[in-house]
DNA sequence: ATGAAAGCGCTAACAA
DNA sequence: TTGTTAGCGCTTTCAT
């Protein structure tokens, strides 16, 4: 259907390795140049990448694997890094794989079928056997939020702890004391330290964490939603709630708002989320915000170096970057209405 | 690095004719089967789609262009058809154009050079002029949302003269004579039909849409800000507000809330968006609701039906789906404060 | 049912 | 600089 080179070399008398040469840069005499941009234009030549591919052994294609598109901080995420996944020629082809593990396998070995050159890969998964494929494979991996022991693959995190912790901390200088978390129950690396901040900045204050204070729910719309009501039912006596991640945030906000709860007179409020979801609520909500284009551009920066960079490059050895969480400070965030225990 | 068929015709004695027989469904004598499969563990062979590609003249991956990644509109229906693709073995290839037209433009001809089997767009640039070449291959193209003359594709679409429409009679039921809109600008399909819908609601309660009261934003989250500013400079008297897509909506309800105009009682509001989202609120959004799920199915069927359906689904004259949207029927929609004019 | 061989569109090594 | 040729990993006749 489409004009091959073939074409073009008949077109133009010349033979493959010249256009091809031309096509990949090299030099190549300036009237054969004009011919072969003629025959270009003329057949609507396009290369075909694929060819290509089977040939170098290089797709051009990233992999990205992660719990939900459907969710802020992925589809942030993958908008940075898509954009300069683009910019070098790598297309990128994501999976979405509902937070289910068997899906998040199958995608895996679905993408490298495709031969994705490299992948990205928030993990439901943390055994890590899904992704030993393309370690052997020497395919980079890159991890995204959250941890793989025994894998050698960088990683792009943020600092959930520390995010946690300033917002508890917030909190206790308002003079809350009876303050509930929605927490991921997994075992997973943001999930712990989020719960580990949490804790810290309690016992800052010589406060014990209690555990019906502590609530755990998936992290989806419906876990907060259900989390909310839960620590509800158990701790009438809360006076503030921190959700540490945006679904659950969402969640907590219909929860709350099914029963009537005025934010922050009967209860103050931190969450995760953006800028722009916090200043759409009446009061504004204080909000962790999470620095999505950074993270989604040292993905691909990492990838790209990599995969394009020098050997040295190629062969450091694995390496983790940490970044740090901001805190939109809205109004959701007063003093507890009996300060007088 | 990876195993090969070659590998395994080695390994099993085979001819490649029989390993690639087996890999497709053909026909192997039991015996022989039970050595491929063996063969396949022993050497964690995968096969190669690329090369398969190269081979068939299909890549089994669809292209997507979108305005917007960041969209919920957009993710969730790329959320919905990616399922459906990947499970026939399709991966999807997403290029997010940042309303480029330029950008589109070479997402469009990138995509092709990777030669997906089919092209999915909601396109900026309404010409078709970057969809010609899909076209001239044989390619099936898919239009989103809206729509392109002169060129052979099926569109799904959404009756958003209707949606809006639905919205304004609530408000003038409500008792509302001055109803602003933040318009979409461009001359797009769904912008205009919004429009058209907003006019047709107003001249059915016999009154003549006011220039004044019709103000235009692009699409974003800052188009909604300005709009809203806008139109509360000039529209004093406006007491209900109607803004025809999602990430305007966010816009204007920031653009409220910095003005600390309480919804409903100085304003009545309505806009697009999801159930969660409305119901995030206090007092829950009016929104209208897009049956994105659904969208992304029926653009998944429709590309799969031709490219897979029987000659005569593939030779199907061009069609256009549309889908009824929803209205969610939260608490900012009140009885103006001055009914008596 | 299976094997041999050709070829998809491209790149790359080698010669010229 | 350019042309010839082999071959990437697979599918697909065509024999057998």
């Amino acid at each position: 259907m489409s004009a091959t080179i073939k074409d073009i070399a008949r077109e133009t008398g010349l033979g493959l390795a010249t256009i091809s040469s031309y096509l990949n840069g090299g030099n190549v005499r300036e009237k054969n140049r004009v011919k072969i941009e003629a025959a270009i234009k003329d057949l609507h030549y396009e290369i075909n990448e694929v060819a290509r591919a089977v040939r170098t052994n290089r797709s051009m294609t990233i992999g990205v694997v992660i719990p939900e598109l459907n969710n802020t901080f992925c589809a942030e995420i993958i908008t940075s890094m898509e954009d300069e996944f683009r910019k070098k020629g790598y297309a990128t082809m994501v999976c979405d794989c509902r937070t289910d593990k068997a899906l998040e396998k199958e995608s895996l070995a679905f993408l490298y079928r495709k031969r994705v050159d490299g992948i990205v890969n928030m993990p439901v998964d943390t055994s890590g056997q899904n992704l030993k494929i393309f370690e052997s494979a020497g395919r980079p991996i890159i991890l995204i939020d959250r941890k793989i022991d025994n894998l050698t693959c960088d990683g792009i995190f943020v600092d959930n702890k520390n995010a946690a912790k300033n917002a508890i901390l917030k909190f206790l200088e308002k003079g809350h004391r009876k303050i509930g978390i929605i927490a991921d129950p997994s075992n997973i690396y943001p999930a712990r330290s989020r719960l580990l901040g949490y804790k810290e900045a309690l016992r800052e204050y010589g406060l014990e964490p209690e555990k019906r204070l502590i609530c755990y729910g998936d992290c989806t719309i419906r876990g907060g939603i259900e989390g909310f009501n839960e620590l509800y039912r158990n701790c009438e006596d809360m006076t503030a709630l921190f959700i540490p991640n945006h679904e659950m945030t969402l969640g907590a906000l219909i929860a709350i708002n099914e029963k009537g709860i005025p934010i922050p007179k009967k209860l103050s409020f931190a969450g995760f989320g953006n800028e722009d979801f916090a200043k759409a609520f009446s009061p504004a909500l204080t909000l962790i915000t999470q620095p999505t284009d950074k993270i989604g551009k040292q993905v691909a920066e990492t990838m790209l170096s990599r995969l394009e960079g020098t050997d040295e490059e190629k062969d450091r050895p694995p390496h983790d970057f940490c970044f740090q969480t901001g805190l939109f400070a809205g109004r959701t965030i007063a003093e507890p209405e009996n300060t007088a225990v």
